[in-house]
DNA sequence: GGGCTCTTCCTCAACGTTGAAACTCCACCG
DNA sequence: CGGTGGAGTTTCAACGTTGAGGAAGAGCCC
């Protein structure tokens, strides 16, 4: 607890506080000799600048706010704000971390702790209600959204799930399959702050879906769509259990699908167990694509699926969010789309592909 | 940017200042109507604290840093802060987040940082050079570190890496299983700051499977075991495609084992590949157990493993290092060790169990 | 040598909060 | 009627840093 003070340096070295402050800092004038002098007392005392008086003083903590989702379940946060922070370093911020928990009350109060602590911005990843924005915006803080927009007044930064799950369809539909089917969750959920995917985000991948089959001259078909609601004997959310019941459902009620498109690893994870215990070859007999490439390198088999660039996205945001501190609420914010791209590894293939599997390994990333 | 101080609110509400922050904290005198004047006011004029000028004050940050290894490629570390956020959280501190990216150097320059902050504690998850704890401990703040023990000054939480391999063999041998490999990582890495499995966790693994072996009165077979150092080529690191090596390996070098242990849920997922590439069903053929449960829950089939309790960790770290703020350097730091616990889902059955798999699955998490 | 510019350094007043100490009422008591 | 004891409130000096402004001294020109 040597907490060594400018005024003990001052003392050591014989000169005023402000000259060693510049020495410090390198500006102003300082001869030589008293530099010299100042150097060796900062070093000797053991001096360590007190950032906390230096916030006070010049009114700006170098600090920026991440609030996560939830973050325990899905590594999709996690990896936001590991961008977040990579991004505050680059540029020397700190990042105070909250996590909301899912629970809009929650996050209101991470935003209010944020504030307190007099953050120079916050990134929200993801927002739960647009007030809780709007109050650090009020407050004088940047604030950025990340992967949902729910404020007009706050700059986002957002996924194009469109393009991406066209991206899907249109390999699937380039390998030949036309008999693919759609394992979703439901967009218009009860709760709709209680899953990350809910609303617009899944809503989009399944309007992509449907557009695509329309582009490629199929029919869409209600018999291979699966999308909750979630009975709540299996969690009422989108977990993995429910991505197995989906697919045993779907080999019940479309036996002839050769391609399965799933808005997330998780329920293509489920998917695929199911398969596997029901010894149907992936992708030899059916092909299968996720979304958002978070575990999908380690299924088997290796998850095709389109890449979320979850660690950009918070990166950006974080960018963005330090960019506009100080500047005001922007007039009219940006949005700016991250674009997704797919991976082709071992779980797509052309249908019946038959017993020599010529796996369609364009860009592979799957072991060797 | 209305930032309302207490000033403001005292020149509006015709009180001093001690007054209002009398009335704002509860404590010492107020008359009813001086207080409901100056209630009236701080509401009118926005005032939020500023924690900043109250830190300084104080001498004393309501902060705790939390400086992680790297958590790209795992969830580990990411989780062991989600929990090390929620104690903080708990006990009212905030979380200054902060990425060694496995590397010593960056490491310091993390402690350095969070100490000018003047952060109460620091939890270090995992760290990585003794010195950059000692760092933190001479400066008078807590420190504890989490998974493993590199500096005698301070207290550590651990997991009974023995205990953990030790249940998950005897679950295999209690299976009836005789031949049993062991995919593991090298523990003398040249670079040992390069991977966080290496040294002293991974040897304990090892050592156990060893000596679990030798209590079921079998001889210890060095063709059963694949273990580093990893070629170059595969990344010089224990992922995925390594332990589809190390797997293809055994199937070569050991066909009649019957069952695999492997330290991490990454090195399982190889092995998995292979076996699903190679059409030998798991657990009909060959039974896996893994380490960690990351993503065991999301494997095919659903990867019977180890649970380390990242979380809980985190958790009782961050609770520790709150509790010892202040206290000095403790003369004896408590080592705590976290129990692991076996998860038995679809991966393991006994051997040769034949077509109809009799499920090992006792408190089975898998998809019904 | 007086005025001028430069360099080099110091004084002082903040930043917003807190707690000890002091001050003012006012009631009550001897 | 002076003194005592609170209750209720204010004054003041910190906490460690910074930056504006000023002062002292040196060198230079006319």
């Amino acid at each position: 607890m040597n907490d060594a003070t400018l005024k003990d340096v001052a003392l050591h070295a014989g000169v005023s506080i402000t000259t060693v402050s510049r020495v410090l800092h390198n500006n102003g004038y300082a001869s030589p000799q008293v530099r010299r002098r100042v150097e060796i007392a900062l070093r000797e005392s053991g001096y360590r600048l007190n950032a906390v008086a230096q916030d006070l003083r010049r009114r700006r903590t170098i600090t920026l706010g991440v609030i996560i989702h939830g973050g325990l379940s899905n590594p999709f946060y996690a990896e936001i704000a590991m961008g977040a922070e990579q991004a505050a370093a680059e540029q020397g911020f700190d990042v105070l971390l909250s996590n909301a928990h899912g629970d809009p009350q929650r996050e209101r109060e991470s935003v209010e702790r944020l504030l307190t602590r007099r953050v120079d911005g916050i990134v929200f990843s993801t927002a739960l209600r647009s007030d809780n924005v709007q109050l650090a915006l009020d407050a004088g803080v940047s604030a950025v959204e990340v992967e949902r927009r729910l404020c007009d007044d706050a700059p986002s930064i957002l996924v194009d799930n469109y393009a991406g799950s066209n991206e899907a369809m249109r390999h699937l539909l380039d390998l030949g399959h036309r008999r693919i089917a759609y394992v979703g969750e439901p967009w218009l959920s009860p709760r709709s702050d209680q899953g990350a995917r809910a609303d617009s985000v899944i809503r989009q991948r399944f309007e992509s879906y449907r557009s695509s089959l329309e582009e490629a001259g199929l029919a869409f078909d209600q018999s291979t769509v699966v999308a909750g609601p979630y009975p709540r004997e299996q969690g009422g959310w989108g977990g993995i259990e429910t991505g197995a019941a989906y697919m045993a459902q779907l080999l019940d009620q479309a036996p002839d699908i050769t391609a399965v498109f799933a808005v997330s690893d998780i329920l293509a994870a489920g998917a695929l167990q199911t398969l596997y215990k029901r010894r149907i070859r992936v992708p030899e007999r059916i092909s299968i694509v996720g979304f958002d490439d978070t575990f999908a390198h380690y299924l088997s088999p290796a998850l095709t699926t389109v890449v979320q660039p979850m660690f950009d996205m918070g990166f950006k945001a974080a960018s963005l969010a330090i960019n506009l501190v100080g500047k005001g609420r922007p007039t009219k914010p940006p949005v700016q789309y991250c674009p997704t791209k797919l991976v082709v590894r071992k779980s797509t293939a052309p249908p019946s592909a038959g017993k020599k599997q010529r796996a369609a390994a364009v860009g592979d990333n799957g072991y060797k």
